[in-house]
DNA sequence: GCCAACGTTGGC
DNA sequence: GCCAACGTTGGC
């Protein structure tokens, strides 16, 4: 059994915000169109994996809550999808360019983390998330990190 | 294989 | 709305 690991998604909460996700208690990770992006979800993210959902574009951005994966990768079917804002027509069904999952809804930070905040935090330094000029909209989290900004939000899963 | 041009992300 | 940073595309 592999060891849990740890990931960070970014949402624009005016597209699908926590809210949106705890609503929903599930939903399909569609749109991916990074090739970075889609092996941290192809080849990394594994069932039960916890992630943090963050809002970017957003006032202010930061960790908004919790997700876990819910089931391995499989083909984004939007790809395929003429009417699509997704649609890719490079992409051959037979070998399918994107991948995607689904997340769980798990829980909500206690109160959001800005950003901001986050950069001032100790031990969060190496941080992928706070990189600069870091677009990657799925990346891997360190469990040091996750502990860190798990007692800042108040979050039960540790 | 190089690299200029272009499109997108995302903080501010 | 601006623009720096970055990924992708395509001509050569």
């Amino acid at each position: 059994m592999a060891e849990k690991q740890y990931w960070l998604i970014k949402s624009e909460p005016d597209v699908y915000s926590i809210d949106d996700l705890a609503r929903d208690g599930r939903t399909g990770w569609e749109g991916v169109r990074n090739y970075q992006a889609r092996n941290f979800m192809r080849d990394g993210m594994k069932v039960g994996d916890l992630v943090f959902f963050y809002h970017s574009s957003a006032d202010p951005a930061g960790i908004a809550g919790v997700a876990k994966v819910a089931g391995r990768a499989y083909p984004d079917p939007s790809q395929f999808d003429r009417k699509s804002e997704y649609y890719d027509a490079d992409s051959d069904p037979d070998q399918p360019r994107w991948m995607m999952v689904d997340v769980e809804f798990v829980e909500k930070c206690k109160r959001l983390i800005p950003l901001d905040e986050l950069r001032g935090v100790k031990g969060l330094e190496k941080m992928a998330l706070l990189k600069r000029g870091q677009r990657l909209s799925i990346q891997p989290v360190t469990p040091g990190e996750w502990a860190i900004i798990a007692k800042l939000a108040g979050l039960k899963c540790r």
